[in-house]
DNA sequence: GTTGCGATAGTCT
DNA sequence: GACTATCGCAACG
């Protein structure tokens, strides 16, 4: 297996982190997969990001040490997980959006009973924490040791990466800051 | 294959 | 009291 990404891989701008993350190897327990769809928010200006609400209850992890996660319930039913970036003291934060699934397929069919193909196990942002198991309580964990990491790949693989506007946002809407794994030209 | 819409509760105003 | 960094199902083609 890769090496778990140390804590300066993270503590770097949110948009160049969102760039690397692709390809690497998100595990939770006996789950992993690879990231294919990043999304970043990088604090400051950027009105879509959480931490433009100031540190809160919620957002608080957002503005400490890199490499942790940043976990939130929304549209009353989902969660969402997002690694921390930037050094402490500033916002920076990274949405996980799409995993392909590497291993632990059995737990991840039975987590996501409604998921028809393998392909739905982990194709959204909610769906992914509810494949791997992430909940509120991972809220805060830090993703540089245990058994929820990020590590890179056994055999790298080559990709291109498109790079979009963010989805389901109503501010900044056309920023371009959503990179997507796309197979290596051939 | 695509589009439209209801569910449901924490967080901030 | 409004607004979600979404998902899954139903309807249609």
């Amino acid at each position: 297996m890769g090496a778990i990404l140390p804590r300066t891989f993270y503590r770097r701008d949110a948009v160049v982190v969102a760039r690397d993350l692709l390809g690497k190897v998100l595990v939770k327990g006996e789950t992993s997969g690879v990231i294919v769809e990043t999304e970043a928010y990088p604090g400051g200006d950027d009105l879509a990001s959480h931490s433009a609400a100031g540190i809160t209850k919620r957002t608080r992890v957002i503005f400490g040490p890199p490499g942790h996660a940043y976990v939130y319930f929304t549209y009353g039913m989902h969660v969402c997980m997002n690694v921390v970036t930037a050094p402490e003291g500033t916002a920076g934060c990274i949405l996980i959006r799409a995993l392909e699934p590497v291993t632990g397929l059995e737990i991840m069919r039975q987590r996501r009973a409604a998921a028809r193909t393998d392909r739905d196990l982990s194709s959204g942002p909610a769906k992914l924490t509810q494949a791997l198991g992430i909940a509120l309580s991972d809220y805060g964990a830090d993703l540089t040791r245990g058994d929820f990491v990020i590590q890179n790949p056994a055999r790298p693989d080559e990709f291109s990466i498109e790079i979009t506007p963010r989805i389901g946002i109503s501010k900044c809407v056309d920023l371009p800051l959503r990179f997507v794994m796309r197979p290596a030209r051939r």
